[in-house]
DNA sequence: GCGACAG
DNA sequence: ATCTTGTCGC
């Protein structure tokens, strides 16, 4: 696939993109993915699942695979969201909410990773990044302060404080759940900066390249 | 033309 | 992404 057929991928799905959620969404399970990088172009899939009020670990399922598509902001997915898929088809147990290392509605067409792989699985997704795709002021030093984080003058996520005195972190909807409530599901999982789901699944992934 | 650009 | 345990500072 070369990168313009990838952008027409992007705009073929971004329709089917739901930035809201059920009337009935009740979050219990929710899996956090992540993809490792080894020195050459193996990487490993991983998704860990938790129970969010325990924060427990419920499931798990790691894939080795290869890097077929090169890093390219904005095409991120293209590169991640193949062995997402196939560790996500290993679990045993269905997940109520992705949680996606990188950006959902916070990109430059809208259709971040985190878009991408509800659309694809049809679950509720969203995004959590470390580095903003976007402007946004600094939210107040408290744990649960928020900003806007605006991208071509529309307001495509959060800078949300996951602790006081770290930096935020960015998250943005991805599929099938609003941005209130995305941010309220990344708050609960975070016992220090980065959800539980987001440590869990890199541990995970970096674990099975050794 | 130049800089910016998730992981 | 990756290099990486203990250590410095609030």
């Amino acid at each position: 696939m070369t990168p313009e057929e990838a952008i027409a991928e992007q705009e073929r799905l971004r329709p089917l993109v739901r930035p809201w959620a059920d009337p009935d969404l009740n979050v219990r399970y929710v899996a956090g993915l992540d993809v490792s990088y080894a020195d050459d172009d193996r990487l490993a899939g991983a998704v860990v699942v938790l129970d969010v009020e325990t924060l427990y670990t419920v499931d798990t399922a790691v894939v080795l695979g290869t890097a077929d598509f090169p890093y390219l902001p904005g095409l991120f997915a293209f590169r991640e969201l193949p062995p997402l898929v196939r560790a996500l088809e290993k679990l045993s147990v269905t997940p109520d909410l992705l949680v996606c290392d990188g950006q959902g509605l916070a990109h430059p067409r809208r259709f971040g990773l985190a878009c991408h792989l509800g659309v694809v699985t049809d679950l509720p997704s969203v995004g959590v990044a470390k580095t903003p795709m976007g402007r946004f002021e600094q939210p107040s030093e408290e744990r649960g302060s928020v900003t806007d984080l605006v991208e071509d003058g529309e307001v495509v996520g959060r800078a949300l404080r996951t602790r006081e005195g770290v930096k935020p972190v960015f998250v943005s909807v991805g599929h099938k759940i609003d941005l209130d409530r995305a941010c309220a599901e990344v708050l609960r999982l975070c016992v220090v900066r980065l959800p539980e789901t987001t440590r869990r699944s890199d541990a995970l992934g970096r674990a099975q390249l050794r």
